[in-house]
DNA sequence: CGGTTGCTTGAGATCCATCAATAGGAGTGG
DNA sequence: CCACTCCTATTGATGGATCTCAAGCAACCG
């Protein structure tokens, strides 16, 4: 465990492979093939990188900075339905449709893939291991949006932020993004209200909350978790065991 | 369009099937395999058909009869995190996770399939029509549990709740179970309350407010829409066209 | 430097939650 | 048929979580 960060450079490894070979066990062959995928980057600027109504042919992939999904709503309120990092598939692998309901921005500067879903379907067709990661993978991504909505509905502010920082925690950790208990969070406060249905005033005074409770510490875009399990305890946070995982055969 | 109403009665042709003819162009070899699946009904009662934490095989496919997914947390609170009417699947169509994140439970004496994933993904993997219209459906659960959060988040009480009187409405006539404006509609007040984050008294007082402006009338819980383009308006409900179906195949 | 962006603070308004009580219907058992 | 309970809908009063408006401040930047 302590070792691989020497073996495996950030460089070396996507964290798109890394996320999937913890949803099932990948050989080396496999790595190679997912590898190509990620041959087709772009580098995208700050700002809408699909808005909604597009006709998009592409699944977009994260290789690095962050990206999110929002709507925007007539009455000119907006909400961010979801966040992604790197090593995220932003839509199902599987199909996209027509025409988006929803728009993708990035929050920085941002690599990403943008592979047709036809491919991805090809190669999850031909090799079940794949297969079975990518659906793994769907399915937590389902989970996460899940919790977003209890989020939303049935949490406070505090609760709401307190177990975002404690899932983007996790959800950074798994890529070798966080540095211990601390990592980059590039989302403004306005952003934050947009996520969590809230007013950015409330944000910043839930926030000076937590951290006045020594839960939570911020510097130049950066978040500190001092006391990680009082924070999942506050924010009723549960986390995801990789023994979890989805499976698509029947047997016991 | 019109004549098939009288050729396919609602015994003759399941609600699956007639909901993914309008995802993709099925053959009556297609709509064959997929009345196989429906073979293996089994009737259950009212209240919880799965459990959180249960360790599931199979996915749920809603023959007849209203379920619904809902997390419970430690606090008491309950949030539902989606409503599914004959037809639905409810999970995705590829795989299932090994524990539940959430518990799933039946309105009213309800009939379901249980269908193992990889049954499916292998129909699915041998006709295309069918892994088409699949991933279509998939895709469109997706979109409502968008739509779902930016009710959460972003939408008043009386917003939300037209909104989802639009939203089951034209879910209810896409499978032949609405009367024109009037449908079924088995939620309770607390149901409809944990659904979008409310408290039961704020529900009440919302649903006079939509009933007192016309635009909404229930008896013996079936609902009437007398005015539904004015209640679409008013919640900013936007009808999904069929043509904003998902595709996987990248040609233009 | 002026302009922009993001963070912070205060005061008052609003939406909604909570508590408490009533009433009607549906089922149940005597 | 009645008494009883449970569930659901309803109403009023009060309080709390959060919003909106408005202003000030710091950092960055061309």
């Amino acid at each position: 465990m302590t070792a691989s960060a020497t073996i495996t450079s950030r460089q070396s490894v996507s964290p798109f492979i890394r996320k999937l070979r913890q949803e099932a066990a990948l050989l080396p062959e496999d790595e190679a093939i997912l590898a190509d995928l990620t041959n087709s980057k772009r580098s995208v600027e700050r700002g809408d990188v699909l808005r909604e109504g597009a006709h998009q042919r592409s699944i977009v992939l994260v290789f690095e900075g962050w990206v999110y999904r929002y709507r925007q709503l007539e009455n000119g309120k907006r909400q961010i339905t979801a966040v992604f990092v790197p090593g995220d598939l932003c839509q199902p692998f599987g199909a996209t449709p027509r025409v988006l309901d929803h728009s993708l921005a990035a929050l920085n500067a941002a690599v990403l893939s943008f592979v047709p879903p036809r491919l991805l379907l090809s190669i999850a067709h031909a090799n079940p291991r794949i297969e079975e990661a990518l659906w793994c993978d769907l399915l937590k991504t389902d989970v996460l949006a899940r919790e977003h909505m209890v989020s939303l509905g049935r949490r406070l502010a505090t609760e709401r932020l307190g177990h975002f920082f404690c899932e983007m925690h996790e959800r950074l950790t798994a890529v070798g993004l966080a540095d211990g208990d601390t990592f980059d969070l590039p989302l403004t406060q306005v952003d934050l209200a947009d996520l969590f249905g809230l007013s950015a005033v409330h944000v910043n005074r839930a926030l000076q909350e937590l951290r006045s409770s020594g839960l939570l510490s911020m510097r130049n875009r950066r978040a500190t978790l001092p006391e990680v399990a009082a924070l999942r305890e506050l924010s009723m946070f549960n986390p995801a065991y990789p023994q979890q995982n989805a499976v698509i055969s029947d047997r016991a």
